[in-house]
DNA sequence: CGTCGCCTTGAATCATGTCAACTACAGTGG
DNA sequence: CCACTGTAGTTGACATGATTCAAGGCGACG
């Protein structure tokens, strides 16, 4: 033990961890936009992870349409799940082109008897995963339209500038309003209306696949964002 | 190793590991309908888990309103994140009168380093969790009100049968309307009249505190439920 | 230069929300 | 035992946010 009662008792090493993970990686693996990373309702085999572009969490539903849980960006994990679901209850496509590490689960818990810490991370992860979909869970239930949009983008920007992909409060932006609709349980007319509508007062700009958050302040009130979101918001750190 | 190389390779006991747990609990907690066992934003310092009765995972929003995430029915975990999360993201409250029992973060890690297994169980629970949320935020986001409410139904109906609360296709019902309206993320005057025509029409029935779903079959078509839901669903079991 | 995917816009319609009143109990205290 | 009070459920009239359908624009790409 620590000494100190109240240290933080387990957790994520983050970037640390995950290098250690991409050192047992043979090869990487490509994706072009659009293609399947992992299939709903297939065995779960290797713990896939996002190194370059951003990919998406849905699930088909029978009536023909889709939802997007959420978005996969560049150091998550796909399914850190791996270990404990027999088989995916969800897909994961592409967005953009892909570089993703594959680690298959013999090779994952041959290295997690080396270091038990990568467990962790994992189950962390899976924490993580969990907060965003109450925090999605929630705008869907609970808040119109503008509201939900306006937290997306808010939750887009801060997980982006967290691994350093935002200038200012600017980044490329992949998505089409057809995801934005099937992220936030709306049309893809209803997002476009949103969004122009924002557009016109000056809250955001839109040019050659990027996005600018121009008025940042304004955009939060709208999100009710309660405060900097999830990187290490609610997640005990190891030291 | 077991020698089959796709052997299940982690997982819950479920019950045994209950079992488990309880044995090092001292005392059992009771609390009475509407009480918090949790509060969003404190920190995280026992996990909790639910021996009789229901109780409700919820966000409050600043507009006022709030977004039922879950229900945890006896044998649930109401915070396996607990060793993850610094501090809780949702609060707990009791919807019946409620036995609990809680065990202390330091007394969880000891019996973690004799039971390794119970750290599983409770990745397990985190991960039954998510699968749920997706389930919810798919149905909020996509389906309409009377698709959500019969979702709802059967849910609740197999988690208890799998407890074995369910008396033909009967079972005990706290629930109010508004709960229900703040899970599906509806308004308790329209869940009014969703129910009412649900029982006019012979899909349930309601009296004293219970609910029978009365056409089960036709009750499954309309929640698109894809077949035999949580309990087990995804998870691979060990042994 | 035609095609295709994506964005944009308008008009009509629909599902759900809002407001408001009223009923039915169960609990409480006199 | 009754009068009060409060919570939950029910119902109607009306308002509105979001969907649907339909048409057209615009840029990328073969």
């Amino acid at each position: 033990m620590t000494g100190r009662r109240s240290a933080p008792l387990v957790g994520s090493l983050g970037a640390q961890v995950r290098g250690e993970l991409l050192s047992v990686v043979r090869r990487r693996h490509q994706a072009a936009p659009g293609e399947l990373i992992i299939e709903q309702g297939r065995p779960a085999t290797a713990l896939a992870m996002i190194e370059e572009g951003w990919a998406m969490r849905f699930r088909d539903l029978d009536s023909g349409c889709r939802q997007i849980m959420d978005f996969v960006l560049p150091g998550d994990f796909c399914d850190p799940c791996v270990l404990i679901a027999e088989r995916s209850d969800f897909s994961v496509a592409a967005i953009t082109g892909l570089t993703y590490s594959l680690i298959e689960q013999a090779e994952l818990l041959e290295l997690i008897r080396r270091v038990p810490h990568i467990a962790l991370a994992l189950w962390w992860d899976e924490a993580a995963e969990a907060d965003r979909l109450r925090s999605h869970l929630a705008a869907v239930g609970r808040t119109n339209a503008r509201e939900r949009i306006a937290q997306l983008l808010i939750e887009l920007y801060f997980r982006l500038q967290a691994i350093h992909q935002t200038i200012d409060h600017r980044f490329a932006f992949p998505l089409t309003q057809e995801m934005i609709a099937d992220a936030t349980g709306l049309t893809a007319v209803h997002v476009n209306r949103v969004l122009c509508r924002m557009e016109r007062e000056g809250l955001i700009r839109r040019d050659r696949r990027a996005l600018a958050l121009t008025d940042f302040v304004r955009l939060q009130e709208i999100a009710h964002a309660p405060m900097a979101l999830l990187p290490g918001r609610l997640l005990r750190q190891a030291r």
